[in-house]
RNA sequence: GGGCUCGUGGUCUAGGGGUUAUGAUGACGCCCUUACAAGGCGUAGGUCGCCGGUUCAAAUCCGGCCGAGCCCA
């Protein structure tokens, strides 16, 4: 059978890794450890394009180090906390979190992230993943959880965890506070309201321009530029806001941009995170105008009980009505909305729970260098984003499906936290470790709170190590070899792991981290399902098989955005087929293991140096997670070197030479496909090799010795490789059949000789009866070019350089052969030397009817 | 508006001061050759985004501009 049918070969052998057990880490084992802090996979639904690519270079780095010898840990694991999933399962009922009674709420969220994850492994599978499920966790589970909540006991002990009653990013839809790597910003045009406040004790109004006019109620001071000539004399003075008749006090301030609106500024609680600042710098009152629902509050009279949107329309008609709207222009702004629903997201004082996070910025960024990045320059991403931080990390969700905070409050304001002892804990259903409030005998109120899914998300590495369930494993785990993750979630995943293992471990989480791109659709644009241009991988699987996807992976370099090329997945399939049909090749003239003999011919030393040479390439590549580049490597070895002119040279021949050559150079070459091509190469090897290796699989096979270099075999090699696919594209070019015998071939010429007792070859795979190498014969050499050597010439004749190539271009060729032979060309007090040229001659053939061809300066000929 | 990355034959891509710019893919032509026609061989196809600068020498370094993607404001 010729063609390699991947699919059924592909689930054969995905089922003996299972049975065999292959992947699994061993925590008995002293071998060095390679952890992989692997990605949870989020209980959405099927894996898309980007996963499938993402955790394939993941599995890439897994392979390479257990052939490696090292004792690899890459757990199977999924993310089942948090709001995507509450979106979707509110969808799906038409409900919000207020219908039903938490521990329903929660169940229906349960059931339904958890009923994908049967399936979520087996595509896995499919897609060739070596992940152990001996060491899976899932993040909503009680051991998972558990972990979460005793670190957070750890830094509320530390003072790093503390209760807030800072504004926050409130999400009205979700009703939760929202970190900032929560919020996200979209372009709008909205109106610029152009509105009169009156001036107390004069008879004139003030023009001031917002964008939010149903906040007048909340308007607690009015600001203009200190440098604005125009309105210091309204300084210190007191405005009246419309519709309330409130007492507003001007002030200067040099955050004012004088140039927007009318460069008149009311200051609101809260409006957006300046008129936080300013709140806070001028300790301005903060009242409360909108609520939790994203509601008007009885502070704005009238408004009260509407919806924001519905407020500011109303006001507006208000004013209008009162005759203080002027004008309204249209205005671009960046409305903030919640990452999950696309809700508009408000300020709003509800108290939460933080992290300290700002005095950790230098902390952080000094275990950010400890750490290595692939590529290099994402950690300036990382460090963009510390340095832009300007709030602590709100911890606490106001929402259900995801770890609860392990605290019970008191009303006299008093904390009692969970002993450590009795996590996994629900304070919500559990007892507090206590009866009554310790200071005032108050009932304990469980907390209804439940942390940021970053909260247990970035505590994967403290997780896999076994950080407060085995001390020894921590020991031996701790830090982690590699973090792989996509760039997006630098500020978030990456960060939080970060500082939170500086801060619980004081240590970095891992050594490595390794930063991969997006997959684009095909046109280079993002994928969205709003867009229809969404690509399920899984049929693209089912057409050319897991290794052609897996090789369309490896194509994708580090830290940029690929878009998605299915040709590039069909070259993937026909790598597979080729490097199956060489294993069918090699297997003819393999009986038996062969040994080293105590010669081997010069062909074979050569393809056993470049294999070495590609070998020790491979190796370094893997080891810098440049898979684009290894596979680059790999490939035009095995397919052009080897198999287009190494196999096609030794063809003809049977011998213990060739034939450990051939057996030792294609082991290698599919043991370092392997991490790549897990499947062919697998099939290949226990085709092939297996009863003769004795390794249980290629998987749990070692990475491929190599040779010392061998630079004599290298240019013998190389000549004959030249020589041979001359002829033969001779032969091609002039209708004879490839295997059209040759009476006989000379080879002229003085580099020639190094082939002189390596005629086997080239004669048998040319089909040439006769083979003759001398190192000159009747013939006439003919100079007919001269070309500057640039590389030589630049540097020795610097600003000459340009004078010595146009002499060069200009003199005649043979002039200067014959003043080179001579010693040199002299021209304008320069002197050129042989090495500063380059000469190419004709060579030509006197007295017989021969084919002549020519290969660097060896002269070809050739007779029927 | 700021940061990062990228612009190379029709398409995709390698190279990151010094031969005739790499390879894939598509197009065209030829070939069943001791594994593979899902193969092999060959041909055509390029002002290396644009404009300046540094240099004897720039696809490569520097500056500006244009375009794309991501991250952030």
């Amino acid at each position: 059978m010729s063609q390699y049918d991947s699919i059924s070969i592909e689930r054969k052998w995905q089922e003996k890794w299972k049975e065999w057990g292959i992947h699994r880490f061993d925590p008995e084992s002293d071998s060095p450890i390679y952890s992989i802090d692997n990605p949870p996979r989020y209980t959405s639904g099927s894996l898309h394009l980007g996963h499938a690519t993402g955790y394939s270079l993941i599995d890439f780095a897994a392979r390479y180090h257990r052939m490696k010898g090292y004792n690899v840990f890459y757990p199977l694991c999924f993310d089942v906390n948090g709001t995507p999933t509450e979106v979707k399962v509110e969808k799906k009922y038409g409900i919000t979190k207020l219908d039903l009674p938490r521990t329903e709420y929660r169940k229906l969220c349960s059931e339904y992230a958890n009923g994908f994850i049967d399936e979520m492994t087996h595509h896995f599978e499919i897609l060739g993943q070596s992940m152990d499920p001996s060491i899976y966790y899932q993040t909503d589970a009680p051991y998972y959880r558990r972990i979460t909540q005793i670190s957070f006991l750890r830094l509320l002990k530390m003072g790093l965890a503390y209760k807030g009653d800072y504004p926050v990013n409130w999400c009205p839809r979700c009703m939760t506070a929202l970190a900032d790597a929560e919020v996200e910003y979209r372009d709008n045009v909205t109106k610029l309201n152009y509105i009169r406040f009156g001036v107390e004790g004069e008879d004139r109004d003030v023009m001031i321009a917002t964008t939010r006019p149903e906040l007048i109620c909340t308007c607690q001071a009015v600001a203009v530029h200190p440098d604005d000539s125009d309105k210091s004399d309204l300084v210190g003075k007191n405005l009246i806001t419309p519709l309330y008749g409130k007492k507003v006090k001007v002030i200067a301030d040099d955050k004012v941009d004088p140039e927007y609106g009318t460069g008149t500024v009311m200051i609101c609680t809260i409006g957006d995170k300046v008129d936080l600042e300013w709140v806070m710098k001028y300790n301005l009152p903060l009242e409360k105008g909108i609520d939790e629902c994203g509601c008007m509050t009885s502070i704005s009279g009238p408004y009260e009980g509407m919806k924001v949107k519905d407020a500011r329309a109303a006001a507006l008609v208000d004013l209008e009505k009162a005759g203080k709207l002027d004008r309204q222009d249209a205005q671009d702004q960046n409305l903030s909305v919640c990452w999950r629903c696309h809700e508009n997201i408000e300020f709003l004082q509800v108290p939460q729970w933080f992290l300290k996070t700002l005095e950790f910025k230098e902390q952080v960024l000094k275990r950010a260098d400890e750490v290595q990045w692939f590529p290099e320059f994402m950690k300036i991403r990382l460090r963009d984003w510390v340095e832009s931080l300007e709030w602590d990390w709100v911890l606490s969700r106001q929402r259900i499906f995801a770890t609860p905070i392990p605290i019970w409050e008191c009303e006299c304001g008093k904390v009692v936290a969970a002993d450590e002892d009795q996590c996994y804990v629900d304070p919500t259903i559990d007892e507090p470790p206590v009866d009554a409030c310790p200071d005032c005998g108050g009932i304990l109120r469980g907390c209804e709170d439940v942390f940021d899914t970053w909260m247990d998300s970035s505590g994967s590495a403290l997780y896999n190590c076994f950080w407060e369930r085995d001390e020894a494993l921590f020991e031996k785990l701790y830090p982690m070899s590699m973090r792989p993750q996509s760039h997006d979630i630098i500020r978030t995943w990456a960060f939080y792991t970060l500082l939170r293992s500086h801060q619980l471990a004081d240590s970095i989480p891992w050594r490595d981290i390794m930063v991969h791109g997006f997959i684009m659709s095909p046109d280079g644009t993002p994928m969205h399902s709003s867009l229809g241009n969404v690509i399920d991988p899984m049929p693209i699987l089912e057409a050319y098989g897991a290794d052609a996807m897996r090789y369309y992976a490896c194509t994708c370099s580090l830290g940029v955005d690929h878009a998605f090329r299915e040709k590039d997945v069909k070259r993937g399939k026909r790598l597979a087929n080729k490097v199956y049909n060489m294993g069918n090749f090699v297997s003819r003239k393999i009986v038996e293991k062969p040994q080293m003999p105590e010669e081997l011919k010069a062909a074979d030393r050569w393809i056993l140096s470049r294999f070495s040479e590609t070998a020790e390439l491979v190796d370094r590549m893997f080891s810098e997670y440049q898979f684009d580049k290894a596979m680059r490597e790999i490939e035009s070895f095995a397919w052009h070197e080897f198999a287009d002119h190494y196999i096609e040279m030794v063809k003809h021949r049977d011998d213990d030479s060739v034939r450990f050559a051939l057996y030792t150079t294609y082991l290698g070459l599919i043991k370092m496909l392997a991490p790549f091509m897990p499947h062919v190469t697998e099939d290949a090897f226990q085709t092939h090799f297996q009863h003769y290796e004795g390794d249980r699989s290629i998987h749990s096979s070692p990475w491929p010795e190599t040779y010392p270099l061998d630079p004599e075999a290298v240019s013998i090699g190389e000549l004959m490789r030249d020589v041979i696919s001359t002829v033969r594209n001779w032969k091609a070019s002039n209708k004879m059949a490839l295997n059209q015998e040759l009476s006989s071939i000379e080879l002229i010429g003085g580099s020639a000789t190094i082939l002189v007792g390596h005629e086997e070859d080239v004669m048998g795979t040319l089909k040439a009866k006769d083979l003759r190498i001398v190192p000159s014969a009747e013939i006439t050499e003919k100079v007919i070019a001269a070309k500057p050597i640039h590389s030589k010439i630049g540097p020795q004749f610097k600003g000459d350089a340009k004078r010595v190539v146009s002499i060069i271009k200009e003199t005649d060729p043979v002039e200067i052969a014959d003043a080179l032979e001579s010693g040199g060309l002299s021209q304008d007090g320069l002197t050129i030397g042989p090495e500063h040229v380059e000469l190419e001659k004709s060579l030509m053939l006197h007295g017989r009817e021969v084919e002549t061809l020519q290969v660097g300066d060896v002269l070809v000929a050739t007779e029927l």
